[in-house]
DNA sequence: AAATTAAAGCAACTGTGTTGCGATATAATA
DNA sequence: TATTATATCGCAACACAGTTGCTTTAATTT
C-alpha cells in the first residue's frame, strides 16, 4: 500500500478527476472511456484509486456509484472526507459540500462513519 | 392516491412491518416470502406502500434498497421522515434513529431532501 | 535485458430490480 | 348475487451495474 503504479488508466482517470470539480459517476467513466480501456479496467482503476485515498466513493438514491477527488489528506486507512454530497436536480450534478455535518449524540451508540446525501438546487441553477 | 387495496401481499407486508423495529432489505424480504408470492409483487407492493406514505425507502452503502415503516403522518406527497438510518456492524441490523439532523446552510442552495446514513456499533451491541 | 509482478482485456457471470402481458383477484355497479 | 370494471399477481424474459476467472500484456525490479 502506498505505492500506486502510474499505469495508462491510472493517469487517464486522475487527469479526468484533476480536472472535475464535481463527482462522476461510475457509469459514466466507463461509457466515456469506453474506446480507451475495458470497463473492468475503470472499475480496478477505480478501486485502487480509492484504496490510496486519492479518491471516494459513494452511493447515489440510485444506487449508483459516484467517484470524486480527495481533498483532506485522506490515507488508504482512513478517508477523512465526511462531507455531505449534494446534487442537483436541475443541472445533475453531484457536487462535494465543504461542510461540516454535525451528528447529534446517539446514546450507546459508537459511530464510524457517517454519508450525507442531499438533492435540491445548486448555486449555479439558482439564478 | 389514498386508497391503497387491502390484497394479501400488502396484509403480509403490512404485518410484517408492524412487527418490526429496524428496517428490512428488499432483497431479504423477497427471500422470506418467495413461497407466499413472486418477487415482481413484493417490489411493486412496496412501491404502492410508499406510494402511500406508509413505508420509507433509502439506499445502503452498498446500494441496496431498505425499507422501513413511517412514525410521522407521511403522505402520498411528502415523507416527512428526514431521520438517519444506522446501520449496526455487528448485528447487521439497519435502524431509524429517532433524532433531527441539521445541514448547515448552504449559500444560495435550495435544500429539497436529506438522506443520512450512519454506520457504527448500536446500543445492542454495545453492552 | 531478463525476470518478476501487477494491471489490462475479454467473456461470461451475479444479483437486484424492472417490464410486458395474460390470468386472477378485488371492488364497484347493477 | 351476478356482472362488469379495474387493479394486482405470476411468470418469464429482460436491463444493467458491477464482479470474477483467466490469459495476455505492460510496468517495475534485479
Amino acid at each position: 500500500m502506498g505505492i500506486i503504479r502510474k499505469t495508462k488508466a491510472v493517469k487517464i482517470l486522475l487527469d479526468l478527476f484533476e480536472n472535475e470539480f464535481s463527482a462522476i459517476l461510475a457509469v459514466d467513466l466507463v461509457e466515456r472511456l469506453k474506446n480507451e480501456m475495458n470497463k473492468t479496467t475503470v472499475y480496478r482503476a477505480l478501486d485502487r484509486l480509492e484504496d490510496e485515498g486519492i479518491i471516494h466513493s459513494f452511493v447515489g438514491k440510485n444506487g449508483l456509484k459516484w467517484y470524486a477527488k480527495c481533498k483532506n489528506n485522506c490515507t488508504s486507512d482512513h478517508h477523512n472526507d465526511v462531507h455531505p454530497h449534494f446534487e442537483c436536480k436541475k443541472c445533475k450534478k453531484v457536487m462535494c459540500l465543504p461542510v461540516e455535518v454535525t451528528i447529534p449524540n446517539i446514546p450507546n451508540h459508537t459511530i464510524d462513519n457517517t454519508a450525507v446525501f442531499i438533492t435540491g438546487i445548486c448555486d449555479n441553477c439558482n439564478d
